[in-house]
RNA sequence: GGCCCGAUAGUUCAACGGAUAGAACGGAAGUUUCCUAAACUUUAAAUCGUGGUUCGAUUCCACGUCGGGCUACCA
């Protein structure tokens, strides 16, 4: 379908060649979707066109309004004021344009464009349990995944487990010092969260043992490197690199214990992955790269044995790439798996969807798979993400100031009931209803709450004002949705047939119906935006908006009241529509929508 | 020090270089004989500063101020 813009933009461009006699690209030309305080629909500013015309900006508009009324029969009216050139259409092609909507089951998806992309995201490490940063970086993954699948791409959901490493072997070690026996099963604590209590403790012990050390006369730095059970953690770590059989053995099981909890809380976020990594499995990545960027000269070795990428050319510094002992660093290990993946999937791009504290770690990144010759380099997108803050300023877990994410969602789901039970309106639910109907609000309250602000901003996050059910929240469209809902529900009960082949055309639609026709109309162009920002912050506002719109719609036009059955059924197909947009807009940012609430 | 990012009503967020800068929460005042008041209506309230480019700047550029991040042979 054309949508109205570019409709305009064509025959925009026919009047001035008509007029003036100029070829201008169609393209070049601003359109714009009228303000609510003019009469029209589109706006054409004309001030870039003056170099054709020679005359005011008045004239100008007025020359082209008037060869559109005239030529384009599906344009009927025009204003010009100062620069502005408002359109009005007719109100019969507002009728074509939504019959073309209400027949398009798929309205807002993209066609395909052919191309396969990874996302990789959430990308956890294995020694804490999940918090509010982690959680904005798995809505933000879930969500850019499902719009970039709306672009019409394949998709493929991948994260980055951080099993290994000197971080994990603290846990171990505090473990066996002081939760020696103790189990997930045994204590009723979620692995994941037990995990995180030995790596606190495991602090608590190495900071002790610093005091001490101090206390004895030694400096601050050498105690910070003398402690012993940080030396422990070192030797264990060495010894898991060696495959101790012990070392090996505990490492598995309280991964596991961990792999567990990560999957309750993943589940009751409603994400999941087509493909998990493990850095256990990975992390020797991309040392055979080293050889390629020695050979090609992209790296230089150091006397001590030590590889580096000199990028002080680019603006940037030397970046380690190998250590003098032969072992790899993390950005070893990305430059490997991202050729692993490249190659393995015939990726056309690949989205990292990391906080912004990594940036300068993507720039090198980027720039040297560019260097060793990867055309693709440049197709790797770092979708860099603000810090998520509190009232008191940043998440410290020193402090304890972390925002559980499973306390969040239980929270959330809390305060759901809550609300819910105030209205009383939901008796006859059964149980089971009422705890997916709580659990649906709750999360819809976060994830839209997460999701609106634009990803690369840092957010404020107050646990207090965040669980609002009223205005520009998650809550609120899914409260309209399950209005649309009642209101369908109930023409059914007084037996109004309605369907795509009951549109009748010839009718008036009001102004405020223009209005949801023409916003329902801008649903592609929106995720098109969406996809070339990846932010799927557009799409949040957009639903919102969607359902103010209705609000306010509803508010004075008495639809099941109407006596005329041919504009009650097209009433009621629009709001059918309106609710369809409603969750296809919605399900990209993972948020669903009751039938009832 | 160097590099990157941000700054909009009291607060949290919007605004392809376009008209009188939009919402929401909170404040003030109202509305329930179509669906479900988790709604709707009215109202007060903001572009960090100084220059520049432009017919036009919240938006682009420069400088400054403030805030955040990065600047490990950590990940």
């Amino acid at each position: 379908m054309k949508t109205p813009e570019l409709f305009i933009q064509e025959k925009a461009a026919q009047a001035l060649s008509s007029l003036y006699g100029q070829t201008v690209d169609p393209s070049t030309l601003q359109v714009g979707v009228t303000r609510k305080e003019f009469e029209g629909d589109y706006t054409l500013v004309v001030f870039p066109l003056l170099r054709l015309s020679r005359t005011s900006p008045e004239a100008t508009g007025n020359a082209i309004g008037e060869w559109l009324v005239a030529n384009v029969p599906e344009i009927s009216r025009f204003n010009c004021v100062k620069g502005f050139l408002n359109i009005l259409f007719s109100s019969v092609y507002w009728d074509e344009v939504f019959a073309l909507i209400a027949a398009d089951e798929d309205f807002g998806r993209l066609p395909s464009t052919g191309k396969r992309v990874m996302v990789e995201f959430s990308s956890p490490n294995t020694n804490k349990p999940l918090h509010l940063g982690h959680i904005r970086n798995n809505l933000l993954g879930d969500s850019v995944s499902r719009l970039l699948k709306a672009g019409g791409n394949e998709v493929i959901k991948a994260t980055l487990v951080n099993d290994r490493g000197v971080h994990i072997c603290k846990s171990m070690l505090a473990w066996q010092k002081c939760f020696e026996g103790k189990t997930p099963e045994s204590t009723g604590i979620k692995g994941d969260h037990l995990v995180g209590d030995c790596y606190v403790a495991f602090d608590k012990l190495y900071k002790a043992e610093v005091k001490n050390l101090m206390d004895s006369g030694m400096d601050e730095e050498t105690a910070k490197k003398e402690a012993p059970s940080l030396k422990e953690a070192h030797e264990m770590l060495v010894k898991w690199e060696r495959n101790d059989p012990e070392v090996r053995e505990l490492w598995a099981m309280m991964n596991e214990w961990v792999f567990k909890g990560f999957d309750e809380t993943y589940k009751a976020l409603g994400i999941d992955f087509d493909k998990v990594y493990y850095e256990s499995r990975t992390y020797l990545l991309g040392k055979d790269l080293v050889q390629k960027g020695l050979d090609k000269g992209v790296f230089v070795r150091d006397p001590d044995g030590s590889v580096w990428c000199d990028l002080t050319a680019d603006g940037l510094d030397r970046k380690i790439v190998l250590r003098s002992d032969g072992t790899s660093v993390y950005m070893t290990q990305d430059l490997g798996t991202a050729a692993s993946r490249f190659e393995e999937y015939d990726l056309d791009s690949h989205v990292y969807v990391v906080g912004n504290e990594q940036d300068y770690h993507f720039q090198v990144l980027k720039l040297i798979l560019g260097k060793l010759g990867f055309d693709w380099a440049e197709r790797i997108y770092h979708l860099s993400y603000g810090m998520v803050e509190l009232p008191e300023g940043k998440m410290k877990s020193r402090e304890g100031t972390v925002v559980d994410a499973d306390d969040l969602i239980q929270k959330m789901y809390d305060e759901a009931k809550a609300t819910s039970e105030e209205s009383g309106k939901l008796s006859d639910m059964s149980e089971e209803e009422k705890d997916r109907l709580y659990h649906m609000i709750g999360l819809g309250a976060l994830k839209y709450f997460i999701i609106k602000v634009d990803p690369k901003k840092t957010m404020l996050f107050d646990p207090k004002e965040s669980i609002d059910f009223n205005g520009n929240t998650g809550p609120f469209i899914q409260y309209t949705h399950a209005r649309i809902c009642s209101i369908l529900r109930k023409a059914a009960q007084q037996g109004v047939g309605f369907g795509p082949s009951d549109i009748t055309t010839d009718l008036e639609p009001s102004a405020k119906e223009v209005r949801l026709i023409k916003l329902l109309g801008l649903y592609p162009d929106k995720v098109a935006e969406a996809v070339a920002a990846f932010s799927p912050a557009v799409i949040a506002n957009y639903a919102y908006d969607l359902a103010k719109e209705f609000n306010q719609y509803y508010h004075d036009t008495p639809v099941l009241r109407e006596e005329n059955q041919a504009l009650l059924k097209f009433r009621l197909e629009l709001l059918l529509v309106l609710a369809r947009t409603l969750v296809s807009a919605t399900g990209i940012l993972g948020i669903e929508l009751p039938e009832r609430m």
